[in-house]
DNA sequence: GACGGAATTTGCCGCTGCGCAAACAAGATC
DNA sequence: GATCTTGTTTGCGCAGCGGCAAATTCCGTC
């Protein structure tokens, strides 16, 4: 706790253009903190009493339905920063956010935010382009709901996690942490039986390989071509 | 074009807070135009050259997909800004925006952008709202397009279309401004013919009442049920 | 008032993909 | 190593809804 220093968060995108002594300022108000495998960092409704910027790890990010529907909003990976409830101007998260895997985060309280804003302009740049950005990328999803079959639907999400998570192996380009069927159905808007036909299918024609909660795309530029509906089923 | 005044733009929630004279000086750097209806405001993937705020009419934003396929992603109302690329770290515009009735708007060039933010610190706070609340009816569209069916989606677009721009009439609240079965359904996502079978049933239950581009919710309340999946297919 | 184009309605067919159910595999636990 | 839990696979049936096509109605225009 006591042994945070600037070296943590320099280099990362949002805190671009940040002077090293205030670096120093900025970490010295956080608590670093582990949250285990499948625990919440925050749940959705609470009170947004902190923000956090997630070091390693991975984080689901989850909204629940209240007649019991889960739809996965997007994946946190290191570097981004999330529940920042207050730049979009809500005092409650909006979601649920879940460690994929054993996390570590630093966290500030909310209360610090103006401040923050306000004293480092860059921060604040950065962080509303990081919501424009998510905006867009809410309004591509819609887009793929609305005009995308299924199975597109689905090689779009693989291929966006291998983007921004994939890590090179022998056999292909692997996903890094444990995303079930269900995870997958949940990112794209269909059931677990209709990811695992899928992933079977394409198993086959040898575009991924699979496993328990593990996915390797083994053919990255085929997987593109159903994403965009120019290959026919086989 | 001379006799603009900041009576156009006061008591605007965007602009709220700003003093007299600053909402001359806004407004005075801002050219009014007209726009015939069915012609662009601005037009996707086009340099962001001006941003706008709405003053009379409705525009309806659509997302060209590649393959052809039309999106609507919102309509904006009067007192709304629109075409704000630069607040979301962007140059170009992220959509078409298309009259949906012979509209006024006020334009300001781009380059004004960073300035109105640094001077009107409550301008750019109230932007970044909007931005944060846009983000989240993405998100539960998101939502609707993954859980639900194609006639609680309908409902739901009818739903909020009335409360963003009903007018009480003596047979019930009507949609403001010319719809078509077309348009309903690239905001739900399904086709025309399906819109016109869900309303034609829907008259025949006596909950809207429809016509050539007008659309009339009769019952709210029962919308409200199906929209939630409360009532059964009749 | 007749004509032409656009929006809407409606019938019919077929396919995508979901629901249900049951078997199966892979880790986790003791 | 035996058992339990959790994730995955797969078959079968069917319903929601999209595609196609044709008829119809509405409205602007000459």
């Amino acid at each position: 706790m006591g042994s945070l220093d600037r070296s943590l968060i320099a280099g990362l995108s949002v805190f671009e253009g940040i002077a090293a002594t205030d670096l120093d300022r900025i970490v010295g108000q956080a608590r670093s903190q582990r949250i285990a495998k499948d625990h919440p960092v925050f749940q959705q409704e609470q009170e947004a009493h902190s923000f956090f910027l997630l070091l390693d790890g991975h984080v689901r990010v989850v909204k629940s339905t209240p007649d019991g529907h889960e739809v996965t909003v997007r994946y946190i990976s290191p570097g981004e920063l999330m529940g920042i409830a207050h730049a979009l101007g809500r005092t409650t998260y909006p979601a649920n956010a879940i460690a994929a895997v054993d996390c570590v985060v630093l966290a500030w309280p909310s209360r610090l935010w103006p401040a923050f804003a306000a004293d480092f302009p860059s921060f604040s740049a950065n962080t509303y382009k990081a919501v424009g950005s998510r905006l867009q990328d809410a309004h591509t999803r819609v887009i793929e709901m609305s005009t995308e079959q299924v199975d597109q639907r689905v090689a779009h999400a693989l291929l966006k996690l291998i983007k921004q998570t994939g890590k090179k192996t022998e056999e292909g380009i692997l996903i890094d942490f444990p995303i079930s069927r269900q995870d997958i159905a949940e990112m794209t808007g269909t059931t677990l039986h209709t990811v695992s036909r899928l992933l079977s299918a394409w198993e086959d024609q040898g575009l991924v390989k699979s496993g328990r909660q593990r996915v390797t795309v083994v053919e990255p530029h085929r997987l593109l071509l159903i994403a965009e509906g120019r290959e026919e089923k086989g």
